[in-house]
RNA sequence: GCGAAUGUGGUGAAGAGGCUAACACAACCGGCUGUGAACCGGUCAUUCGUGGGUUCGAGCCCCAUCAUUCGCC
């Protein structure tokens, strides 16, 4: 695809941490970068302007989400996601493989694709890798994943394995059903824990040539080692050329990790969802606003934070209307959150020009190393 | 002053003689990682207005007392 691609400005001496700018048809986004996610075709409490205004530059949407609601076919009649949603940004969707993953009582794999219940009416419906690329277009984002199976953790190396052979046949199959040239598609490097079954999936999706690559089947509920351990074995074989993408990781410390090995981008629910539930992200650690000491506490809620929460706002306040379950809470929350993690990517980026990231990382992980994880 | 009803945690209350007083809300504290998620979990009455009695055993039965509410003077 022409008008999408990486473009790698710096790497760090001392580490495999790259920054660049990634070019796609609704404009350019420096990496490494977050992206927030808007499931259901909205960044969950907040408007497209704000998002942006908060230094975003890609929207996560989801397949399998607007499939069942409103239907990838209003989508497209609405002229696409990024008119559907009024984001002139870039905008990807993810595949729904993850979420087939979820509803794992609901679901039966076959060689052909997935049969899965609806969670909304209990429908039965079916998932296969041409379906979902259809949808995919039709819905028209600017980067589109391909269909995969997101294993669970433990699982055998047989399960893996059998797993892993059927998720590279459903990419080849993705890849051939894909045709629109304006969207990137990208690829999905399962595998479990073992490094034989990563490898040989980075080897062969690298082979296929997708506009990118991404690392699945991590942070879901295996210890960090094992996390880390799966980004390194994917990571070896996948090209340097093409941008790299590690799903579903959104805390501080993980990012920093991943940033390090080489991975451009992160998404997450995390910073939004702890956001909605109270929990926010500060320099100083995690704090939970629900808490009776900042019952009166007139401050701001990070002090080294530029977001309109912070400039703007107590922690008196927040605490009020969080317990008073006001929407404009949550939407002030999930500003702040979202602002520290993009913010902190700002600064991963600068340090990487400067060749310190490790210095950042490190004094990064300082701060919250005592502290809660995030 | 007389009559009636009711007294269980911060609140609303279950509980009609038998294990550690249900449940909900509030309060307090956690968690949330390609959003099935404005969700989930934990803690929170050594004690039932008070005093006495009956009973192997009482929040539940009896007596007294206090309080509250309603009605009548």
């Amino acid at each position: 695809m022409e008008n999408f691609y990486l473009e790698i400005k710096h790497i760090d001496k001392k580490t495999k941490a790259r920054c660049g700018i990634l070019h796609t048809p609704h404009g350019n986004v420096e990496i490494p970068m977050f992206m927030p996610v808007g499931t259901l075709a909205t960044v969950k409490t907040l408007s497209p302007e704000e998002v942006k205004q908060l230094g975003a530059g890609v929207i996560l949407a989801n397949t399998y989400h607007l499939f069942l609601r409103p239907g990838e076919d209003i989508v497209a009649k609405a002229g696409g996601l990024h008119k559907f949603m009024n984001y002139d940004g870039p905008i990807l969707t993810d595949s729904g493989g993850f979420q087939v993953f979820s509803l794992q009582d609901n679901r039966k794999i076959s060689e052909e694709g997935v049969t899965f219940k609806s969670h909304l009416n209990g429908d039965t419906l079916f998932f296969s890798p041409e379906k979902v690329i259809d949808i995919e277009e039709k819905l028209g984002a600017d980067i589109i994943m391909s269909f995969d199976e997101c294993i669970p953790y433990p699982v055998s190396h047989e399960y893996a394995k059998k797993s892993v052979e059927r998720t590279l046949r459903w990419a080849e199959r993705g890849l051939l059903a894909h045709k629109r040239s304006d969207q990137a598609l990208f690829g999905i490097v399962q595998g479990g824990e073992f490094e034989d079954l990563r490898e040989h999936s980075a080897r062969a999706l690298s082979q296929m040539n997708f506009d990118g690559y991404s690392i699945g089947g991590t942070s879901i509920g295996e210890p960090k080692d094992v996390c880390l351990r799966m980004v390194d074995y994917s990571l070896k074989y996948l090209p340097e050329s093409k941008p790299r993408y590690l799903m579903g990781v959104g805390s501080i410390d993980y990012i920093l990790e991943g940033i390090e090995r080489g991975i451009d981008m992160f998404d997450c629910v995390l910073p939004t969802r702890i956001a909605r539930h109270g929990a926010l992200m500060t320099s100083k650690g995690r704090i939970n606003i629900k808490d009776a000491k900042y019952k009166d506490d007139f401050s701001s809620l990070d002090g080294e934070c530029d977001c309109y929460t912070c400039k703007n706002y107590t922690k008196a306040y927040l605490r009020h209307l969080f317990v008073a379950d006001e929407a404009f809470g949550k939407r002030l929350m999930s500003i702040h959150n979202l602002r520290f993690l993009i913010k902190m990517m700002e600064e991963a980026r600068k340090a990487i020009q400067e060749d310190r990231f490790l210095e950042f990382k490190d004094s990064m992980i300082k701060k919250y190393g005592d502290k809660r994880g995030f």
